[in-house]
RNA sequence: GCCGAGGUAGCCAAGGUGGUCACGGCACGGGUCUGAAAAACCUGGGAUGUCGGUUCGACUCCGACCCUCGGCA
């Protein structure tokens, strides 16, 4: 098993076809964005352009399928509709299957994406088996910061010794300890899990300056913009979908949507978008470098 | 040239009867990370146009100069 991973705009899924046609292997998107069907242009879907989809099966409401470019195919694009929710612990499941599905036919699988957190996830899993609980999630997310931590600490008082203090004023990350804790019978436990015996090659591109990360960046939104981003916004919008979608909660679309509603100049959206996907880059890094495993190659 | 308004960090911007050398936001640096992750957060550093005057003390008052914006010519 190959990975392949790092900051966004370092050309990951070039890499991805070049090892693939080097290992005969299948490429599997690990990339929270081209996961959504309908978010080609801003999430950089331009392989499949003209594409057909070959669709393997349907579970619940995952379609899962591929393209084919090049003669490699790109598994795990257009899984779910821009509303629908997804997660990690989705991406592994559905990475599993196809992983095994590659391997069964003597190929190589290959991730490719910049979501470390799926990765992260894909290769060590989760301590514990906890679905989210929307309703709860919608009553918790009327609380104050302050209220969410009272919350958490009458659910379980021991809790500042296992959350940091950054997470500690963290909302999203406070409900979700509130939802594991407040489960009937408490966390269950799941089965370990750790795949990193199983990688060949754990591949992590960076750009090797910060001049360089933002050359790159600013030409890939202009090209972007010229392909028809802002197009491609419209007709989501016009397909009904909202700025609050899980799939439009994403570098790109934000801004658009904003220009379209007259908050923001053009020119300041793209602005902003250039800046959010600097921004992105760096995070992405410091997260990712705390993992020994990955190899890094500078471009 | 005249009249008016104004010059506070890279940008936007608050303030006060002169007194702990100054609110914020964005950007920037560093960081967090077990089911929304291209998300959501934590944290750090930086400023009073120039020159002079008044005063124990001026970003705040006075003067000159420079610059910006608007109006008149």
């Amino acid at each position: 098993m190959i990975i392949i991973t790092g900051q966004t705009a370092t050309g990951k899924t070039d890499l991805g076809l070049k090892l693939a046609k080097e290992y005969n292997g299948e490429i599997i998107n690990a990339d929270s964005r081209q996961i959504y069907q309908k978010l080609n242009i801003i999430t950089g879907k331009e392989l499949k352009k003209n594409q057909k989809f070959f669709l393997w099966k349907t579970i619940n409401h995952f379609q899962i399928g591929f393209y084919i470019f090049d003669s490699i195919k790109i598994w795990l694009y257009d899984v779910i509709q821009p509303n629908q929710y997804f997660s990690s612990y989705y991406f592994t499941q559905l990475a599993d299957l196809v992983v095994n599905e590659i391997k069964k036919q003597n190929k190589t699988p290959i991730l490719v994406g910049g979501t470390y957190f799926y990765l992260k996830h894909f290769l060590c899993g989760f301590d514990y088996r906890v679905n989210p609980n929307w309703s709860l999630r919608k009553k918790l997310e009327k609380l104050t910061l302050g209220q969410l931590q009272k919350e958490l600490l009458k659910i379980n008082p021991n809790v500042r010794n296992e959350i940091n203090s950054s997470d500690w004023q963290n909302p999203r990350r406070l409900i979700r300890k509130i939802e594991v804790f407040n489960k009937k019978g408490g966390k269950i436990n799941s089965p370990p899990r750790n795949l990193k015996n199983e990688i060949d090659q754990f591949i992590g591109l960076k750009f090797s300056s910060k001049e360089k990360l933002i050359k790159t960046i600013k030409n890939r939104v202009r090209k972007r913009t010229e392909q028809g981003a802002i197009e491609e916004v419209k007709d989501l919008l016009k397909l009904g979908y909202h700025e609050n979608n899980f799939g439009l909660k994403t570098i790109g679309y934000q801004q658009i949507i904003a220009y379209l509603k007259g908050k923001i100049s053009r020119e300041e959206a793209i602005e902003q978008w250039v800046t959010k996907e600097i921004q992105y880059a760096k995070r992405q890094l410091t997260f990712m470098k705390k993992d020994p495993h990955i190899k890094w190659k500078e471009i």
